[in-house]
DNA sequence: ATAAAATATTAGGTTTGCCTAATAAATATA
DNA sequence: TATATTTATTAGGCAAACCTAATATTTTAT
């Protein structure tokens, strides 16, 4: 069983999320911005998973996870996850408290901990902003899931989970009475901004591409 | 608000739990033994830390904390024991399966995370070992313990504490039978070896030196 | 009081993960 | 297609925590 550090594992489960959105390689500047460092680090970094077949890496062309790398990325995703859910069900946190915490304690090496966790929780399968939990054998459980501002004029349906989860987009939601599970009715999209106007909790809301664009809704059949 | 590193942290506690034996300054050998470095690596420390003003250090004569190096370790010390008892009351950890992984989790950077987790505990005193949880503020709670194998013939009371909290000897205490609120009776000590013929769970038992000075007891008054 | 033994410190390296500045390659633009 | 711009890599350093080997100091034993 090899180990990896902190740092390493914070690489993989970046490049697992800038993953999930472009299908292309993961690019050396996308992962010095999420991760908080410079191009020149990420290339140092990006080598030596290489090295260990984490990533596959061509020169100048990005990083894509590996079979092994991908693995190990989903039990970062994995702790990270259950660890919010922990956090907000067990402790209080609010959900848009859990992140910076949770990035600490992703890294505590103890299966029997993490276990002890998930059953703890009742094998939850989301986090508490609707991202999927993978399970022990990193399975997960796939939701149908759109962005709301792609959905036509008409729809109705819930709100299942955010992309940005940033403290400032999820206390925009939480002023707006906006949870997951709130269920929203898209009246019309305005075509100069694209901002949308919803109904929420049974009241009229205008809300703006960029919002619309980082909430995720499953539609009513 | 400084920051340590988890480098920083260990020495703290470490330096404060050979502090608690003996009252000369703390050894760069017994650090390097209880850290599983070596001697060069603490000096080296050592020095960083009366740097920061964490020790009061005098060349070949050993570390001491100061008031803050003092408070630090406290902090770290309270982290430590009520993540230990977390584990073992909300995660079924049994009492020597703690250490390795409260190691890891007292080094984690949050205030609400360790206060939500003191109260959801209901603001323990004392951690799975017997050993004391200092609180917010740094107190502890003194308990009037002394060790088994310095009792008079003929003493009752009961255990409150190790002294030594390694899984072998936890292990051996568990196949005894023995656990903290145990019930004992000295009855006659060997010349030769030191050993304690002893009564435990109504039953004669027969206890080195060796196990009866990591033995706490409480006397019956 | 001296010599031997035990402890501690210093000198000089290594590894990991960062950084800035210089260079190279890929992509966009004219 | 040639040039400009953007993006990525390499070169050369730095700080934190380790290490081993050499040296210094203290402690113990003669
Ligand atoms: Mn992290
Ligand atoms: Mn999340
Ligand atoms: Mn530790
Ligand atoms: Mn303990």
């Amino acid at each position: 069983m090899i180990m990896f550090t902190t740092s390493e594992e914070n690489y993989l489960k970046a490049i697992y999320n800038l993953q999930q959105e472009e299908d292309s390689g993961v690019s050396t500047s996308s992962l010095a911005e999420i991760l908080n460092t410079k191009a020149a680090s990420v290339t140092e970094m990006v080598k030596k998973l290489a090295d260990k077949k984490l990533v596959h890496y061509k020169k100048y062309y990005g990083a894509e996870l590996t079979n092994t790398g991908m693995k190990q990325a989903l039990t970062v995703v994995r702790k990270h996850r259950l660890w919010e859910t922990f956090l907000v069900q067990h402790l209080g946190f609010q959900w848009d408290e859990v992140h910076e915490v949770a990035e600490q304690l992703e890294h505590i090496k103890s299966e029997q901990l993490i276990e002890a966790i998930d059953k703890l929780l009742g094998y939850p399968t989301q986090d508490p902003h609707g991202d999927p939990i993978p399970d022990k054998n990193g399975n997960l459980k796939h939701k149908n899931q759109q962005l709301l501002s792609d959905m036509e004029i008409g729809s109705t349906g819930i709100i299942v989970g955010v992309k940005d989860s940033s403290p400032t987009f999820l206390q925009y939601l939480d002023k707006e009475k906006i949870t997951l599970g709130t269920a929203y009715k898209l009246y019309s999209k305005e075509e100069f901004d694209h901002a949308l106007e919803l109904e929420i909790n049974g009241k009229p809301l205008r809300v703006s591409h960029k919002i619309a664009s980082n909430l995720f809704v499953e539609e009513k059949s």
